[in-house]
RNA sequence: GCGGGCAUAGUGUAGUCUGGUUAUCACAUAGGCUUGCCAAGCCUAUAACCCGGGUUCAAAUCCCGGUGCCCGCACCA
């Protein structure tokens, strides 16, 4: 389906829309709907029993969503907020790109990109006016961040957080005493991150407030987390930066044990296979539209020593997109936050005093939201059917009386004692029964249940109502009282094996 | 942020160029009758010109501003 027509579906069945839309929207907020919030909340669930389950020394937290200045001055958010500058590779003098521009560029560097900045560097062949060599670079800008007063006649300024993982490094020190003092030590934190977006577009891919799920694993780099183990044959579908500096643009499927015979650590890649299987496995993308982007030198963000980005096609927005990412970030983050807030934050260890490093495992929520209606809403013929898996679906159950008038009580006290055994239901008597199905299908409700004649009778069939599939429309007849039991196991999301 | 395009019921649309009747049609939604396991039928009802200003006897239609959406470029730390 195109991004236009999705939207509109999703929009029509209340799964999400526009912030403020009587007044018109506003550029780059969502509101979630009923379906939208259950989805959304399966999701986080979802993702939470993957990867906070995959270890006791895993935990998540709730931070606040407001930090200090000072949070964002170390993590270096707040550089180069205002006007591009440009560094010097060699001699690392910085300078303001107006004044490095000023001989051939006399009117100013206003509107420019920062890649346009780079270009006229290049062409003049612009050298450094401190130490005259021509290695001068222009970092991005990236003033994206919300800025709040904070505190009444205060000078101090609070930004919202740009990201979660800034949240986790915060709470180390105080998550190594929690976490009894063990390393590898997870940190997830679920939660809304903000940044002002100058062109937020694509609906949830680009937003100004949004989710990330992230995990940040804290570990020793003399043990690093995670062994291959029976992983090491897993196909992984990757796209290297060597190759694609050679000019290619195929995935290559590599079982994981010979990305580690190239060279890449075997607990990058274990985490690697663990998020393939996360996006796979358990949120159902097809596998042949996965792969794993990987960032080279130059195009990953500097702290970042090894980057994948994952990426799923997308048919609505007509190629490629980040859904998540493996990052490994090494000692930069502790480092910079231990430098910044005078905090020791090295740990003992048997190998003496060591500053931990970062894996980063992270998933983009509201993004990955509207993937699962990309892969998993398809058009059938005339019927449109949103084939979520089980634990995913926002509403688990429909429940229906095949004659409104004389079926509804039975069917209102079933949705009532499904309720009760943890199965959420819906109820439904609106026009025909066909029309329920598709409705229900639509919402990606993988199981009808419908009260008829035979329930409500005295004959064989009492007591006994009829199970319907969502996507093979196959109906089973079964007793009303097995209904919890036989539906709530497919309503828990899946955990990661042992090891 | 730059350039281009677009904006009519819940959804998709006709009408806009060439200003003028009660704003078209389908689906959806609600109620009734009928039917009774996959969007059936009949009847009825609800429901729209993005916001603001201007031109004009008259604006969905022409002009200006705003807001939002789409595409390309740039950006995505």
């Amino acid at each position: 389906m195109k991004s236009e027509e999705l939207y509109a579906l999703l929009r029509r069945r209340g799964v999400l829309w526009p912030t403020a839309e009587i007044y018109g929207g506003a550029q780059g907020l969502y509101d979630y709907g009923p379906l939208g919030t259950a989805l959304k909340r399966r999701l986080e669930d979802a993702w939470t029993a993957w990867f906070v389950g995959r270890s006791p020394d895993y935990y998540r937290i709730e931070p606040s969503v407001i930090v200090p200045e000072a949070v964002v001055r170390a993590s270096g958010h707040l550089e180069n907020f205002t006007d591009p500058e440009i560094s010097c590779d060699r001699c690392g003098a910085h300078f303001r790109a107006e004044t490095v521009l000023e001989k051939v560029r006399p009117e100013g560097v206003d509107g420019l990109a920062p890649n346009q900045i780079e270009e006229v560097v290049r062409a003049n062949g612009l050298r450094c006016p401190s130490c005259g060599s021509t290695t001068l670079s222009v970092p991005k800008p990236f003033n994206l961040m919300f800025d709040l007063p904070f505190g009444v006649g205060r000078d101090e300024r609070a930004y919202l957080l740009p990201e979660t993982a800034q949240a986790s490094y915060l709470a180390f020190a105080r998550m190594w005493e929690v976490g009894r003092k063990a390393l590898p030590l997870g940190v997830a934190v679920v939660g809304r991150v903000f940044r002002n977006e100058i062109a937020p577009r694509q609906v949830l891919f680009r937003m100004r407030a949004f989710t990330q799920a992230e995990l940040q694993i804290f570990f020793d780099p003399a043990e690093p987390p995670g062994h291959l183990g029976p992983r090491a044959e897993e196909l992984v579908p990757v796209l290297r930066a060597d190759r694609r500096e050679q000019g290619a643009t195929d995935t290559q499927l590599v079982a994981a044990r010979d990305l580690v015979a190239g060279g890449l650590p075997e607990f990058y890649v274990d985490h690697l296979v663990h998020m393939l299987r996360f996006l796979r496995d358990v949120l159902g993308y097809p596998a042949e539209r996965l792969r794993f982007f990987e960032k080279s030198e130059k195009e990953r963000a500097f702290y970042n020593r090894i980057q994948f980005d994952a990426e799923l096609e997308l048919e609505s927005l007509g190629g490629p997109k980040e859904v998540g990412a493996v990052h490994y970030r090494g000692d930069y983050d502790l480092g910079r936050h231990g430098a910044a807030s005078g905090k020791d934050l090295s740990v003992s260890r048997p190998s003496g005093r060591v500053v931990p490093h970062v894996l980063e495992l992270t998933f983009g929520v509201d993004r990955n939201l509207w993937a699962l209606a990309d892969t998993h809403l398809r058009q059938d013929g005339d019927r449109t059917v949103w084939k979520l898996p089980s634990y995913l679906a926002p509403v688990p159950v429909g429940v229906f009386p095949l004659i409104a008038k004389e079926h509804r009580a039975y069917a209102e006290r079933l949705v009532a004692d499904l309720a009760v055994a943890g199965v959420e239901a819906a109820y439904d008597e609106a026009s025909s029964i066909g029309k329920r199905y598709a409705r229900m299908d639509e919402a990606g409700t993988p199981f009808c249940v419908t009260v008829d004649g035979g329930t409500v009778g005295d004959g064989p069939e009492r007591d006994t109502v009829t199970l319907r599939a969502r996507d093979s429309k196959a109906q089973e007849r079964l007793p009303a009282t097995a209904l919890a039991a036989r539906i709530a196991p497919t309503l828990r999301p899946p955990r990661p094996g042992p090891g």
